[in-house]
DNA sequence: ATTAGCGTCTCGCATACTGAGACACAAGAA
DNA sequence: TTCTTGTGTCTCAGTATGCGAGACGCTAAT
């Protein structure tokens, strides 16, 4: 392996471990495979995870993903005061467009959820507190993938409106408007979105809900006080 | 430092810095403080899990659990077949019973909420999914306490009914009754909760609630194959 | 103006982590 | 049924890594 990425190579592998964790429970010998450590190293450091909670043994006695981090991800969550701020503005958005809302943040090469609201109707699309999605796909994907590279809205943006759209990018069937919610520099620290089905949403979610979602941004940053 | 308790000794620090941040945000001389590191290991530690996504700063620069663990937490959750095999007992639960339910699993001293409902009462208790519980006050702790001691049911047990309740223990003014999810060795995997304001349960919640639960209980069982 | 406390960084040294290989057991192949 | 392969667990000699005293720059307190 290569030079420590961060400074302690024992947190690089770790990560490493629970990363390969994160999308199934995994055998001892996929974890070798997944993450090129030699047998004894991948089986040391899941089984000092395991200790702590952070990695369990499923019934078929894989290494899976542990409770420690549910408890953690809740604090974690919880501790965003941006996350909270919010939660006036996005129920009030949720009210007034009658579909599922959420806030991301962005985390690295994806976006992260860190507050969601659902619509009230049967047929309603569902991104639970904690998700984690690509930047390529979807309207908030977008917002928060400009936000490395330029401020929002300004001249130079390719971005125009103050509103993104996608229409069944993510998902098939679902469309959704994101706006920015920028910090005191005008760089969005999070997206909010409003999601549903295109049978509701039309193909133009952003002519039907993007002043409500560009309004709710601005509530968002008055709450948490960045503007 | 003594030895390591996991064979890894840094993996041992990490989880430290993640408890300590658990509780709140630290400034690193905080940190420094409550995990007794010296400060180049804390400021190396921490900045190590920051590159990961463990850690975040906030915005007076305190470190603070960061947004990767929810994208975790969540995943953790969703790999816990007995909590989305539990659900629809517990849905039934709720609505029989009009208070909020939760499931709970052991994690080493302490309890968390691996799935949550909501009583549609305005005046309701709330724990959320990740919740992080003492084991010494209310019910659940009490079933999954004797869980890692004996089988629950056994005639040397001091539980002789199939629930346990509790009045005013994790909170003044709530009440619950909870009973045990068992694996095929009779031992507690999970308990299964009621809780609502005294005003509502009354201060025998389990003459109320109790067959309810069990009942649930044996669905869930059942559910997740258990039985 | 001076001192104290903070966060960040360096680098010599001690030790903690690595991984080849052994072991026991289970599963798969012949 | 027997043999082979693959799995999970563990050991321990060697070395690469992590540790922490101390330096540095900056800010806050005195």
């Amino acid at each position: 392996m290569g030079p420590s990425v961060s400074g302690v190579g024992v947190i690089d592998k770790a990560t490493q471990v629970l990363d390969a964790l994160e999308e199934a429970p995994r055998s001892l010998s996929e974890l070798v495979a997944v993450t090129g450590f030699s047998r004894a190293t991948a089986h040391r450091l899941a089984v000092a995870l395991e200790l702590h909670g952070l990695v369990r043994r499923d019934e078929e006695g894989r290494f899976a993903l542990g409770v420690r981090l549910i408890a953690l991800g809740r604090a974690a969550a919880e501790a965003i005061p941006l996350a909270s701020a919010a939660l006036p503005a996005l129920e009030a958005l949720r009210d007034e467009t009658g579909e599922s809302v959420q806030l991301y943040v962005r985390q690295g090469d994806r976006r992260v959820c860190i507050a969601a609201l659902e619509s009230p109707h049967g047929l309603r699309t569902i991104v639970p507190m904690g998700a984690s999605l690509p930047l390529e796909v979807g309207s908030a994907g977008k917002i928060l993938s400009d936000a490395s590279n330029e401020s929002v809205g300004t001249e130079s943006s390719p971005n125009r409106r103050p509103w993104v759209e996608s229409v069944g990018e993510r998902e098939a069937g679902v469309a959704s408007v994101s706006a920015a919610v920028a910090g005191p520099d005008g760089r969005a620290l999070a997206a909010v979105s409003v999601s549903g089905p295109i049978e509701r949403t039309t193909r133009q979610p952003g002519r039907r809900y993007g002043d409500a979602v560009v309004a709710a941004a601005r509530h968002i940053e008055t709450a948490a006080g960045l503007a």
